[in-house]
DNA sequence: GGTAAGGTATCCCCTAAGGGGAGGGTCAAG
DNA sequence: CTTGACCCTCCCCTTAGGGGATACCTTACC
């Protein structure tokens, strides 16, 4: 017979725990001084102690144990049991797993976007671009509308998506409330969804610009890079890309200041 | 403005869980009628929400929620926030896979144990055997004590084994107080380990008969085995095998009338 | 047998994220 | 003015125990 502390010893169960286990009947002292009150355990308690911890430790719950305790005696009963609780641990391991994939998204969109000022001098540069596979919704109204084209094709393509949203614009001029412009996100894998075309963005040299801050200060860099054009004499190749590098994030709007896009014009 | 309800159709939230993030001052409604203490909520309010339920969704707490909220207003700020959950969330998924290693463990063992019996019909049969590698505890003295044997081939090879226990017994007569007799586990791979002896057991042919119940019953499964040797004059290749094809579970100690053990005489 | 240390008992409050319900006040439409 | 729907606060409940207060008990030592 062991005392409550001794008993605690043998099982590595705390005596907080050994008497809540008593409280719920499921491991109840060999023997209870009616005087005292005192709790006294015997070795077939250190057993079923042991029966216990062992489906606590694989997160069955206190009712759970009292149920199998009492209905059961023998492994072979419990199976059907066992089997529904592993479907309800690989339940969350898949949720646990999509959390893992959300958070990966966040961090390493973050992650490149921060690498992308680090890496910038935000001077204009020349450089290739690949061909990449589009899905873009055609626009005609508001520059601000583009959301709706994005949300759009988040829709379709969410789990083809491979990098950032783009928008092209066909204008060669600045009209701000009646563009004409397609909402694009480059994608991993072609699929038929009307209205929105899928299609590659040809490859090409471009002069390229980082401009950061707010969009509505975007008109600083487009002259900027417009008066390099002249300078080069470079003849432009429609429609202009703008890439939006870092925006309003998924969690929070984010300040504007730290807002990051590139402006890409294909040159001939 | 919105009242509660109307706030609660709109973020999906229940009432008492807008009550409740109000109480806790990550959600607090837009204006408070200072005499009904009716609750009013905004457009901002409706964002706030959105980033709430995102970061619920993704398991974060209240009070980490809070601090997120109260601290930072832009995801590049929060990265090793969300790095670190990461961490937290993949801990709970390996966690969760060794519980299901567990539960399968114990699910194929008990599965198998069930076929065993449904494909027998408890006479003798004669079958060939398949050499498997073993790691083997030599031993003399109680059979009873094989579980000691078992125990530390568990310890040394636990994850290796591939099969049900089994003993070799190298006496020709039965003596349950000094045999001379070898625990012994299938195992997967071979290991050097002191006092352990890892070693091809033999493929050949058998006479092999399966026991049902307790183990001080095997007496008249040898005795019906020995009587079948006599009559087709086989001659038995020692050491006698008795695989544990099912004994005390590792939850339960079971009912012995269902221990299953076959026992296999090498014959020439 | 007395004393002191340490073991044990019960009782109450606390955790996280709300849910359920009681009792009572408020709003808007008829 | 009434009625039904809506909203308020307050209290208790959930899991699996942990922390602490206070009182009683056991054991060793003198």
């Amino acid at each position: 017979m062991f005392s409550i502390g001794e008993f605690s010893k043998i099982t590595g169960l705390s005596i907080k725990t050994i008497r809540f286990y008593h409280e719920k009947e499921i491991l109840i002292p060999s023997c209870v001084d009616s005087n005292t009150g005192y709790r006294y355990y015997d070795h077939s308690n250190v057993e079923k102690a042991r029966i216990i911890i062992y489906f606590r430790n694989i997160e069955f719950s206190i009712n759970e144990i009292k149920e199998i305790l009492d209905n059961y005696n023998d492994q072979t009963d419990i199976l059907d049991y066992l089997e529904q609780h592993k479907q309800t641990i690989e339940a969350k391991i898949r949720k646990y797993k999509n959390i893992v994939i959300s958070l990966d998204n966040i961090i390493s969109n973050e992650r490149e976007a921060i690498a992308a000022i680090e890496n910038s001098s935000f001077e204009i540069e020349e450089k290739s671009l690949e061909a990449i596979l589009i899905a873009g919704v055609r626009m005609q109204g508001k520059y601000s509308d583009c959301g709706k084209g994005f949300t759009r094709i988040g829709k379709n393509f969410g789990r083809y998506i491979c990098s950032k949203p783009l928008c092209l614009y066909y204008d060669d001029e600045y009209r701000p409330e009646d563009a004409n412009f397609e909402a694009c996100i480059p994608i991993r894998r072609s699929k038929e969804v009307e209205g929105i075309s899928v299609r590659q963005l040809p490859a090409g040299r471009c002069i390229s610009l980082l401009h950061k801050g707010p969009y509505d200060e975007l008109g600083r860099s487009y002259a900027k890079i417009l008066e390099y054009v002249n300078i080069k004499k470079y003849e432009i190749i429609l429609p202009t890309r703008e890439v939006y590098l870092k925006g309003p994030g998924i969690i929070f709007k984010g300040n504007p200041k730290n807002y990051l896009t590139e402006i890409q014009m294909m040159i001939k």
